[in-house]
DNA sequence: TTTCTTTTGTGACTTTTGTCAAAAGCAGCA
DNA sequence: TGCTGCTTTTGACAAAAGTCACAAAAGAAA
């Protein structure tokens, strides 16, 4: 696990913050300040469950997954995160709770890792950061209810469907029995619906 | 409709906002000219799908639901909200793209209205309103998520026991049919849930 | 109260998806 | 080349939940 702070690291991230806020020179020498860049191997766990989740993650390049272990132990996809993406078990985090998912890279990443403590910090010394974290936070939302309604509204061929449409790239990524936990249905069903 | 503007009705508001962060009499008055309170019969439709959503409600008293129309056609609840929660059509309300789902009254309801535009103003004028409104969709994201995790973890009867369990007042003021599908189960399931 | 309407419960049957077990396919490597 | 381990496919069967039809119960209205 190696640890290093070239600033060219941040790039894509504050690209991506320009977005939608402008942000100072000083500012992001604050969060370059209070951050750390990390690069982690395939299969690293960076969240278990029962932990209580202090970190956010901007993924710099690499896959990363979210999942917990149902009654049965069986590991669920609840979601598949790339480059460019925040990485965040959000109930543990944001409640300060005991986590009940598990955060586990699939490839190896290279990771910006920002503390609780140190967002909040940046938090309340810039305002105008909030003003980010909240439209950020708000697009995270969206997606989460997108996704828990396409749960919810669509059968289980739907939903492949739509995964398939949406992002080809994730089945070159993972194994179909990652994806299979991830649109809610068992390995075998999966495998049923695409060869119809 | 009755439209009114007694700064009373927005005590609970505020309250709310003080446990997150202190707001200035400024932004409070500013809030009171940029909102207006909404008096609306039960059963009155506030979103419909392929609208455009352009306010957030904040509820007063009364009861709320968010549904969506299913393939073929019946209601599907994905939200009972009540007095002091924030009522808004995600999706919608954060992209700026027409609604799938629908926003009615359950109950007569009383209701502070702030359109988009209004309510960017305010974050634009007001830094610190940001942190307010980062925690605040914090805390729904956090929600959205939980509700998101249990209906993929849980067995219909395991969800309904918790929601029990957790929102026994809900089962006083909605119809088993409206738990049945906010539940994601059949009317009769659930029937045959509850008489084991 | 009586009537009308809406909500809830029950039985019989169907559909969807899960489970278990075994076979097939495929990748890395000695 | 042929192991070895892992993922995917297939078949037979089971379980969970849905659908349909109708009855019973509860609420609202007259």
């Amino acid at each position: 696990m190696k640890t290093s702070f070239y600033p060219d690291n941040y790039h894509r991230l504050f690209a991506l913050f320009e977005t939608i806020y402008p942000i100072s020179d000083k500012l992001k020498d604050d969060i370059i300040k209070n951050s750390g860049v990390l690069e982690v191997a395939k299969k690293t766990r960076l969240l278990s469950s029962g932990d209580k989740s202090n970190a956010i993650y901007f993924i710099i390049s690499g896959t990363a997954r979210i999942y917990y272990l149902d009654k049965e132990g069986k590991e669920s996809n609840t979601w598949f995160l790339f480059e460019n993406e925040l990485l965040i078990s959000v109930y543990s985090f944001y409640t300060g709770n005991p986590s009940f998912e598990y955060i586990e890279t699939l490839d190896d990443c290279k990771l910006i890792s920002l503390k609780r403590e140190r967002l909040d910090y940046l938090y309340n010394k810039y305002m105008e950061f909030n003003f980010l974290g909240r439209k950020l936070t708000e697009y995270y939302y969206m997606r989460n209810e997108l996704q828990a309604n396409e749960l919810r509204m669509l059968s289980a061929k739907e939903r492949y469907e739509r995964l398939l449409e949406r992002s080809p790239a994730l089945f070159q990524r993972v194994s179909l029995s990652h994806i299979a936990s991830y649109l809610g249905i068992s390995r075998e069903t999966l495998s049923r619906i695409r060869n119809h």
